[in-house]
DNA sequence: GACTCATATTAGTTTACGCTAATGCATTAG
DNA sequence: CTAATGCATTAGCGTAAACTAATATGAGTC
């Protein structure tokens, strides 16, 4: 595989156990800065830098510098072409199985 | 980390690119043998095989041997961790986009 | 200016992963 | 029975990926 397209770096950014910790951690506060991070993480700060870079490339978080701290939050925009992908098969499992919305009702009644 | 939980599996087998495309390739199908994953796949039999079986073990394909082929089909169930996933949030997508439940009713209102 | 503090970056190591080629194992065909 | 077909499995290779430790950068502090 050449290039690597929005699916790619999102999927491929999430697939990582820590890292989607880390987007998890991001997402559930409003902001959060790197050390606050990395205590939670149980890795060291500077696989933290390199898992949030990963992020960032693929859309998934942005960062708000101030002072010496770098404070992160998350872009739900990002997951945008998980969104589209997952929709994309919608269509196809309506007609030939349990529709998604069943699936959702399990989810979240 | 130690453990695997589903949504690991499920993504980790989403991630690659080329197995994601053959789990695309079999969603489309209704049922589809290897050979003829092969043939699109861009990538040796042996190696087919492989992604087949990360694919079983996440749950998102089931297989139906029949004579000396083997028959795949998608496990849309098998999805539903990231939907889990994905749903937790739902409350963070809402005010922008459409929700899951939204898109449904477009899809089948 | 010297010294912290917060984060990013780099180098180097280890592990995981995807692939090929080869082989094994059934099943069907002749 | 022998050969061919379809798929799974294995061994081995190369590369990518995740991590640590160390260092660089840059902003506040004294």
């Amino acid at each position: 595989m050449i290039q690597t397209s929005p699916i790619d770096s999102v999927m491929r950014a999430l697939a990582d156990p820590t890292r989607r910790a880390v987007f998890e951690r991001i997402a559930r506060a409003d902001e959060i800065n790197v050390a606050e991070l990395t205590r939670v993480s149980g890795v060291t700060q500077g696989a933290v830098s390199q898992h949030l870079k990963s992020l960032k490339l693929a859309g998934l978080v942005a960062e708000r510098p101030q002072g010496r701290n770098v404070f992160y939050r998350a872009r739900p925009e990002g997951l945008a072409p998980l969104f589209d992908w997952l929709s994309h098969y919608d269509l196809f499992w309506r007609d030939r199985f349990a529709d998604l919305r069943s699936l959702l009702k399990e989810i979240d009644p």
